[in-house]
DNA sequence: AAGTGGTCTAGACCACGTT
DNA sequence: ACGTGGTCTAGACCACTTC
């Protein structure tokens, strides 16, 4: 091997591991010693183990090294799905369809989730969206003006909530939670299925700042898997 | 600003992004002109901006140049709990009960899931996961003896599966799916649940190479959520 | 105090995609 | 052909952890 690329560290790392050349809980050598025997700088070293240890396969610590994890498998990365793109990607047709749409003053609940103050006016939007004219997921939105401004305005027959936000609220994080929960009467009633059925959630926060923008609860219907590799 | 770290660039990066500086869809300046702006090597830009896109906030493409993403939220890591520490990072106790431990010949789904040969001998585990002597997840596992060699005479009832065959048998990749499935009869048994209530389920399927290792479906009790955050 | 990873530099060449 | 990001180098200094 002449001189080896970061992407040919890492496969090799990969097969002394599952070779068990390297073993769960060994220490492997050092930047140093990787770099010499593979005949290449000590940062290309550096990111081939920093990458691996990203997701998880490697530890690595200053002064005591780099060992081989004893459990590989911490970490996913999901890909959040836009809807609109994942039904088109499976060859249906899209649309969706605004089934309710009020300006409310926010239950207390959603006050303390979404750090407002009290009787904070909001946007709250009931939406269907459908993959070839049959249900898909149910959305359930909440949307603080305050912190979007222009989105009484908007005309969200139109424009979907969701790209209208995108294009004009600037965000800074949010905070993503999976659970399956049973359908309640809204979501049944929308989606075409029993009270009760096992239903996939996607609850989503997004926050600017201290300030937050929106609060959404995606339900989808029967069947829907998100899926990843490791 | 002397030196900018690649994480102050970062930082300042999704600064002009929020701030609208930097609009959704826009090119930003090239690696080079933003070395020079912000006094560091190009190697520094570099990789801030490459873990920007990573995350997707960021779109790079050659001669084309650096898009700030017009759907910023498109990745999410999950961290991939570990029972028993997930268990007790909540300050409660865990425990696990292995309620069936069995060797059969593989149902036909499960061969073409598998990539087994027709009849293959597998080891099939049912086990009930505890905190503080309440049931939390139950796990149903089978085993490719084939892959996991040794697994027959492993003392299963001491050591979980889980841990065993991390310890002894090397894997290269594996699938992972989320979904919310009514709780079946085994389920509702073991989690003391009534049938159909809406568990969250994990389905996972490990490989080392070409050949299936283990296939486990985790079905955790109401009121389970993975989090995260972007 | 010493060893290890973490980061940065200045420069170079390459790969890809657009023109 | 050219402009952009992708990667690599040889060396340096720093930060953290353990001794």
């Amino acid at each position: 091997m002449s001189r080896a690329s970061y992407q040919d560290i890492q496969a090799e790392v990969r097969r002394r591991i599952q070779t068990r050349v390297w073993k769960p809980g060994d220490t492997i050598p050092t930047e140093v010693d990787l770099a010499k025997e593979f005949n290449c700088a000590r940062a290309t070293i550096n990111r081939a183990l920093r990458e691996l240890a990203e997701t998880g396969l490697l530890e690595r610590r200053r002064k005591s090294g780099t060992r081989v994890s004893l459990n590989p498998m911490r970490k996913a990365t999901l890909d959040i799905p836009i809807t609109r793109l994942e039904i088109e990607g499976r060859g249906q047709t899209y649309r969706h369809k605004l089934l309710e749409s009020q300006q409310v003053s926010a239950p207390d609940a959603l006050s303390a989730e979404m750090n407002l103050g009290r009787s904070q006016m909001l946007v709250h939007l009931k939406t269907l969206h459908m993959a070839d004219g049959r249900p898909f997921m149910y959305e359930d939105r909440w949307i603080n003006p305050k912190a979007a401004r222009g989105i009484l305005r908007a005309k969200l027959a139109e424009v979907s909530a969701n790209e209208w936000l995108v294009q004009n609220v600037p965000i800074s994080h949010g905070d993503i939670a999976f659970q399956a929960l049973g359908a309640d009467t809204d979501q049944a009633a929308a989606l075409g299925v029993t009270v009760g059925t096992a239903l996939f959630i996607i609850d989503r926060l997004t926050w600017m700042g201290t300030q937050t923008v929106t609060k959404v609860r995606l339900a989808y219907g029967p069947g829907y898997r998100m899926v990843t590799q490791i």
